[in-house]
DNA sequence: GTTAGCACTCGTACATCGAGAGTGCTAAAA
DNA sequence: TTTTAGCACTCTCGATGTACGAGTGCTAAC
């Protein structure tokens, strides 16, 4: 659907000062800010169609217009120009996720936290996927007499570890045996076929060997589910509460499914690949049904992986948090790709 | 100060309905729920002098009474039996909490989402401090072509990881070099000199090699660092939204401020040894001033560490929160002293 | 197609009012 | 001296009414 170059230039000023001022538009306000050469009766016709077609509305009479989800979406979608951020800006979030590149975890908080605090809203992340990849090495490190760690390397970049406690004394030579049995096994299997049945099957080979092998194995298993097992990073949470549009409850509702890993990761991973912008009801929660969630995917390898989003009132600055969130998600790709490549 | 009996009934009934509903209490509901033998006028000249006492106070004329910090404080001090959990309440909490034994971290983030499920009010721990503990063993563990990990395991049972990448093939043998040469330096030394002059004088001595070291040696500062450094552990920070008597601004301070790792603990440790509760203004956070804090300490080794604490509404139900803190912290002090115990 | 003018609608702010809850005081009873 | 009944008083809350202002839609003229 094409607007009518001036029905456009309305829509785009009235949805342009509410996002600023978050108060509804009249026909006068409307004259004063933008450079409108036309009255204001013209203009109240202009809205009037406007909001005949659904782009608007009035939340009463006598108060101005709002636009709609389907305003906002027309806005995003014809409207709106998306510039790219300037150097010093791209410079800026390289060299702020640099410091957090030793693991694809620490790189994403910190990608979480860089956008929370550029825009001002609440931001999440997901670490990549972990279905795909498979198990690189398993390696050993003594932390007592009788504890030890496990640690997880996969072919995703994540390490993964975890304590395990045994009944007897563990010496070098055990751990070795340890070492040497399990990575036997373990080795380029995919994370997600460790399951009990794997365990057990994996246990049964060792014999009478398997009676000092339970607490490792299930430290295994569990190494390789935390490192499959999609994490979600947050900043910002604290804005819920700026979001002037919600009650008390509303932001409870929001805040509990926002800790809510594995909702949140699933909604996230169901966007389309690229850069998305999902608009008040356009979301599949409830929960969100007055906020909009703009969000992105970085690639690793060349392939899409997590997603760094944003969410926020509707009338958010779609346009520079979109830039935004493509800078960060691209320089996030890049250093997890990197980080890959000097661990191979 | 000694209250007269039956003040100190009136005020006990007082406090224990407000508690339960929330509703300012008026002389003729107290006589209804309280067994009080005598007529509402009398109740009434008792309330007034308990107001005059600085005990209640009354929100407006026409409404009844409401504790006021002092009498709040009266009535933990003085009125309130704390009952010892139930034995099958102490073996849930040792049963849920062992799941989590392998790590002080977990452990103490279990105990945080225990307690505040047992409660339904926020709950935050913090980890044991490592200023006194030393550095126990450093290790090792290749993760890739350029980059390894750091594990460095601390006195107090606390181990931390981190990842370093080298400008050259790191092999097995040039870990071996690190190891034994490390561990020389840092083995046995206290958490808290690890500084950044430390790092520098040990970085002289080993002379040429040294170029191979930096990345390595701000590995280990880092997980020094962190080992040393509290953290805080929390749970149900959804719960802040159903305290009624806050609105969107104090609940924003109030979230700033536990999320405020350092500002949080500082604030708990500075607490006295054993259990305490702290009322509304007796708080030395603004943003306190219409909560109440209880916090219990958890002792390692027999030494008292970390600090298990909730934060709620005033009214909160002071005495079950005491008994769950105190059977929480006594189990996981027991765990944790356990967990060093075995990787000594 | 555009505009000026105007009657109309509706929300907000403010004042008024009555009902209800709870009190403090007083004087009588125990 | 302590307790109690009775009562006038105060204050909140919700409902009701009114004035004002903002913004609109419509109509008729340009």
């Amino acid at each position: 659907m094409e607007l009518a170059s001036r029905k456009q230039k309305i829509l785009s000023a009235i949805i342009e000062s509410f996002i600023r001022t978050g108060e509804p538009v009249g026909s006068k306000t409307l004259i004063n800010e933008a450079g409108l050469d036309v009255s204001s009766a013209t203009v109240r016709n202009e809205m009037a169609d406007l909001t005949n077609m659904g782009f608007l509305i009035q939340p009463h009479t006598s108060a101005g217009r709002v636009p709609t989800t389907l305003g906002y979406r027309y806005y995003v979608d014809n409207i709106m120009k998306v510039t790219p951020l300037s150097q010093s800006g791209k410079d800026y979030i390289e060299s702020t996720l640099s410091q957090y590149s030793d693991s694809p975890e620490n790189i994403l908080d910190g990608a979480a936290s860089l956008v929370s605090q550029l825009t001002d809203l609440i931001s999440v992340a997901t670490t990549p996927d972990g279905e795909e990849s498979r198990v690189r090495k398993i390696s050993f490190v003594q932390t007592g007499s009788h504890t030890a760690m496990v640690v997880l390397i996969a072919s995703n970049g994540i390490i993964k570890t975890r304590l395990f406690r045994c009944g007897f004394i563990i010496t070098p030579e055990i751990l070795k045996i340890f070492d040497k049995a399990l990575n036997e096994i373990f080795s380029g299997v995919k994370l997600s076929s460790i399951n009990r049945p794997f365990i057990q099957t994996a246990a049964a080979r060792f014999g009478e060997l398997s009676l000092f092998m339970p607490s490792v194995l299930t430290a295994i298993q569990e190494c390789a589910k935390n490192a499959r097992e999609i994490s979600v990073c947050h900043s910002g949470y604290s804005k819920l509460m700026l979001l002037s549009e919600i009650d008390f409850s509303a932001a409870r509702g929001m805040f509990e499914f926002l800790n809510n890993e594995h909702d949140l990761s699933s909604m996230l991973l169901n966007m389309p690949k690229g850069t998305c912008v999902v608009i008040g009801r356009e979301n599949s929660r409830t929960e969100l049904s007055e906020s909009s969630v703009v969000a992105a995917r970085y690639t690793v390898d060349s392939k899409p992986s997590g997603v760094i989003a944003v969410v926020g009132p509707l009338r958010m600055d779609y346009a520079r948090v979109i830039s935004i969130l493509e800078s960060v998600s691209q320089t996030v790709g890049t250093l997890i790709s990197e980080l890959i490549q000097i661990q191979k």
